[in-house]
DNA sequence: CAAATTGATACTAATATAATATCATATTAA
DNA sequence: TTAATATGATATTATATTAGTATCAATTTG
């Protein structure tokens, strides 16, 4: 079962390339599609949605295109993958409250939970500036 | 995103009713179906995995049906998980070889798969028996 | 004003998950 | 012995999620 999806590994490429070319600043989609080889309105609605989430300026019109808003020194992975998968549920559907009446004291829930945690801390550590 | 599927749900949920009822011993999967109302289908199918993964024993014909094979004591969540979902891949498709040309140096790789097994390890921890 | 670019959104395709149906085989009890 | 009742195996259908495409509107710039 793949933890990542295809919109998480594709948004950091994206990213990655944009950190490393530092001088060019501006990548229009179409550029960004060619050099990364990610099908180019694919790549659009990711973008768009790193934009949405303010990791991206975007510049409207010819010679447009979208550059970093931040250093990825600040961007963990955890970010990027809540932005295109949202949150990892571990407890989720577990026995549908069949075992636990009381999900406050639920031993089982507890201990799920903090599983969870020490997984999202990790990934909340891993910054993509170290990636470049 | 859900981490576990209903298949998993389902057979934990099958599997605390079959060691709460030691006295019954053997189940039909009708019976089982109707006591938690999961599909009977749907059920058949998971306690035929159950059976080919040893957890379960199978008596075919007239009052047959399904019992523990095993105490639930020596069952783990990770173990149910594996069975119906297969292994969590947390560094599957991240980057597709494009900034990890070698795989054993990449740091990335490492960081996440050390993530992947504090998970496992502690999803092993929890053992069945203890939610009875 | 024309060309190039993103914004928004609707649509289609592929894959994975959930659920159902059915025929074959084995067992048991009348 | 045989009819009823189970599971074994497997094929099929339905639904949801993920992946990818298309398009029109709005904006910018040369």
């Amino acid at each position: 079962m793949k933890l990542l999806k295809r919109h998480t590994d594709y948004a950091i490429i994206a990213l990655l390339v944009l950190a490393k070319n530092k001088s060019k600043k501006i990548f229009s989609v179409a550029e960004l599609a060619k050099t990364t080889k990610i099908p180019y309105q694919f790549l659009r609605g990711i973008l768009q949605h790193l934009h949405k989430h303010k990791l991206l300026k975007a510049y409207k019109g010819k010679n447009g295109g979208f550059s970093l808003a931040t250093s990825l020194d600040n961007v963990s992975l955890l970010s990027i993958i809540r932005i295109f998968q949202g949150e990892f549920k571990l407890n989720e559907c577990l026995f549908r409250k069949m075992v636990c009446p009381n999900i406050n004291r639920c031993v089982l829930r507890k201990r799920l939970k903090k599983i969870e945690s020490y997984f999202l801390e990790e990934l909340e550590k891993i910054k993509l500036g170290e990636l470049i």
